[in-house]
This record gives structure tokens, sequence and C-alpha cells, in this order.
DNA sequence: CACTTGACCTGTCCGC
DNA sequence: TGCGGACAGGTCAAGT
């Protein structure tokens, strides 16, 4: 669930919440979530001052004094959560998710030198930290083969349809989750995108004319941008850095609003499969046909 | 290489 | 009410 929205929210929150501030204490449940060395972490994190919060498509990077980076991906339940002394225990008000910390999802806490906390919660165990020196962090596997940034000045429907070239025979929904196509859209903003820009999921990527393409390379911005502004989407797991919700979903117009009528034409919304994902479409506006574009 | 499918997990929901 | 199974979706490994 964290897209790119999600963890741009969680990206600005800490910003504002955990630079500057140095670790004290460090706990891991297990290895998977904090693969490295126990000794390695204690070393590089503890006296660490929080530098820096950057995220480069789904992954946030907490960078540290120490020239250490934490990388961070929260999958699909994964919530970096900070208490600090204002909201320390915090119950659970109607826009939080997330009650007394830790919890039973909590995975890893790392402890400031002024007692606030950030917790990493993931029901789900797929999330993981891990520490690299900051300077090797452009040469981890992941960050050399992402695609480009669909916020950046630079990203165009050009550069979209040049980036599609390698995923051509594939359906253009599979082809937008392909991370080194381009980084950052997920189930939620594919399907919201190929709305906006009226494209089946399940068209074939060669059989979409450039002009189409650069309509989804807007949509994906438009989108995204909305999400952000709404503090992404809280489906069921995710919250941002104080445990809160995000309202994007409500403006959705066709995620997890199947049976409900289309907001362009009042059809009503389908839910299908589509590149292995639950899929949400309006049949009027997105037909499938091969010679749709004719 | 291009593409698809299954595995990784746990909580929730639905039908019996 | 309990229970099995489907489902949720990001990424990678394995398979076609």
């Amino acid at each position: 669930m964290p897209e790119l929205p999600e963890v741009e929210t969680v990206r600005t929150g800490l910003e504002r919440l955990i630079i500057g501030r140095e670790i004290a204490d460090v706990f891991a449940d297990t290895v998977k979530s904090f693969p490295n060395d126990p000794e390695e972490v204690a070393q590089c994190l503890v006296d660490a001052r929080v530098e820096s919060v950057r995220r480069r498509a789904k992954v946030l990077l907490i960078d540290l004094s120490t020239r250490y980076t934490l990388v961070v991906h929260l999958k699909m339940t994964g919530q970096l959560v900070f208490r600090g002394e204002q909201n320390f225990g915090a119950g659970h008000p109607n826009d939080s998710l997330v009650g007394m910390l830790p919890d039973k999802s909590t995975r890893v806490i790392l402890t400031f030198r002024d007692k606030s906390v950030l917790y990493f919660n993931d029901q789900r165990k797929f999330g993981w930290m891990k520490l690299y020196p900051t300077a090797e962090v452009p040469n981890i596997d992941f960050m050399r083969k992402v695609g480009p940034e669909p916020l950046e000045d630079s990203f165009t429907g050009e550069l979209l349809y040049e980036r599609l070239q390698r995923r051509k025979n594939t359906c253009i929904k599979a082809a937008l989750l392909d991370q080194t196509v381009l980084a950052g859209v997920g189930n939620i903003y594919a399907d919201e995108s190929l709305w906006g820009a009226k494209i089946h999921p399940a068209t074939i990527v060669k059989n979409i004319p450039k002009s189409k393409i650069n309509n989804v390379a807007s949509e994906i911005q438009i989108v995204m941008r909305l999400a952000i502004e709404k503090g992404g989407s809280t489906d069921r797991n995710y919250v941002n850095a104080e445990g809160k919700k995000g309202s994007y979903i409500d403006f959705a117009r066709v995620f997890r609003r199947e049976n409900l009528p289309c907001p362009r034409c009042s059809t009503t919304i389908l839910k299908t499969r589509c590149a292995g994902r639950g899929t949400h479409l309006c049949p009027v506006c997105q037909p499938a046909a091969t010679t749709l574009f004719q």
C-alpha cells in the first residue's frame, strides 16, 4: 500500500520530527526486519544524529551523521511512527490507526537521546530496514535499476513512452507497476491513472498510441499530487509518521469503488484481475478492445 | 531477455 | 460460533 504518495507523506513527517535527534538505543525483533549484524547496527546507529530524510521511489533514506544511511522499505503494511513527548502513548483519535506502542507488529525501535521514539511496525513482515554506508546507496541494486521519478520536472510523456519500450508486449498495468519502468506507482495509483487516461488496464503497451501515453504520464502526476495533498491513501494499514491516516481514498474514482457509479459516466465500476492484482475500471470509459485506438 | 507466477506473511472477511 | 479458504499487494526468485 505505501506507494509514492504515502512514502512521501511519511518522509515529510519524519523530516519535521526526527532531523537533529540523536539515537541512543536500537531494538530489532528479527534478522529479517533488520538484516545487518547487530554489532554493526549498534556501532553505526548509536550516537548517530539524523541529518536528512530522502525518498527514492517507495524507499526512504534516513541519512545519519555516521555517514551511514538507514534504508527503509515499508512494502505493504509497514509503518514508521514517531512518538515524542506531546503524543507519548497517545490513544486512538479517529484519524489514527495506532494506539499504544510498541505493539505486536513492532519490528524495530529507535530510541533517541531525548526519549522520543521511532517505531517500525509491520504486520506482515514484508518490509525491512537496512544500513548502508551513505556513499554506497547509489550502488544498491534497486537504486541502479529503478526508473524515473514521476513528479520530477524531467518526467514527460516522451520519457514514459521511451521507458515503456522495455515492456511493450505486456499489459499497461503490469508495465506501470514495474519499478524499473517508472518509480513509485503501485496498485492504487495505477488504477486511478488508467481511469484518468481512459485506458483499459489490460491493453498491451505496443497498441497504445503515443498521445495516450502522454495522457497516462500527466494522469500519474495529477493523481499523485492530489494524493500527496490528501496525505496518501489509507486502505487498511497505512499511517503517516504521526500515526494518522491519509484521505485520498475518499477522492478515488475507481479504486475500491467496485459496484459504485463511475464519476464520469455513472456506469457501474468493475473489479477484475489484471497483472495478478485486483483491478478497478469503468467498462465504458475504459473499453477493452484491440482496435480501440484506430 | 521478456514475461508470468508463486513465495514471502498475517489479519480480515465470507461462506458453510 | 468456528473453520477453511480467498484475498490484500510490493518485490524478487524461479519458472515458462
